[in-house]
DNA sequence: TTGACAGGCAAGTTGTGACTTGCCTATAAC
DNA sequence: GTTATAGGCAAGTCACAACTTGCCTGTCAA
């Protein structure tokens, strides 16, 4: 009787402001909390307050998906994608060459 | 500014019976409703309804993760795992080559 | 044609998760 | 020291999604 494995992967990537939080660290690494802020409302259009960034980036980070690095009184975000690979993993997807 | 796509998706897989439904058509394609509501509660030791299975079904079809066939009385159930694809197209996994 | 079986539809309940609000700590600049 | 900046903590609000409940439709066997 096999367990589910990873809820917290799965609850991670099941928001869509957090999805688009990685879409922003794919694209520039090593963010602040208040530079993903401002660039989410920038370049996303959508208006989060910063106390909600910050509680998706603690789901983000539970997850395996963010790494933080404190420096004086920054803390950077790194993104991991390595958690990712067990979904693929978990449900293989055929193969299928474009032109044999 | 890009919007996010495949909402149903993520939303299918973040459910951890509806993950559940993916191990066992995995396991054994083509299912019909009755067939996985009795695996469920042998194999993986829960009782859902089977109205709550039904509904499940319903929202992995429409995150075309299953599709459908009908035939008679009964409707085979089928897994399509191509769609999991597209989570690790958006943010690629790097790969780590075991023994260089 | 009547009963059993496989599945569908829709309204109601409830628990969880996203977000806010308010206040607090720590580092750095002046 | 004082002030501004970067971030944290915790309780409260609210909406949505999972699940239930009850009844209905369609297929097949007797």
């Amino acid at each position: 009787m096999p367990v589910d494995s990873d809820p917290d992967l799965f609850k991670a990537i099941g928001d869509a402001t957090r999805r688009t939080i990685l879409d922003e660290l794919t694209d520039r690494d090593g963010q602040t909390l208040f530079e993903i802020c401002g660039r989410l409302t920038m370049k996303h259009g959508l208006a989060s307050s910063r106390q909600a960034i910050s509680q998706h980036l603690a789901v983000l980070e539970q997850a395996g998906l963010v790494h933080t690095r404190r420096q004086g009184r920054y803390k950077f975000h790194h993104i991991d994608t390595s958690p990712l690979r067990s979904i693929v993993e978990r449900w293989p997807i055929d193969r299928e060459e474009p032109n044999p």
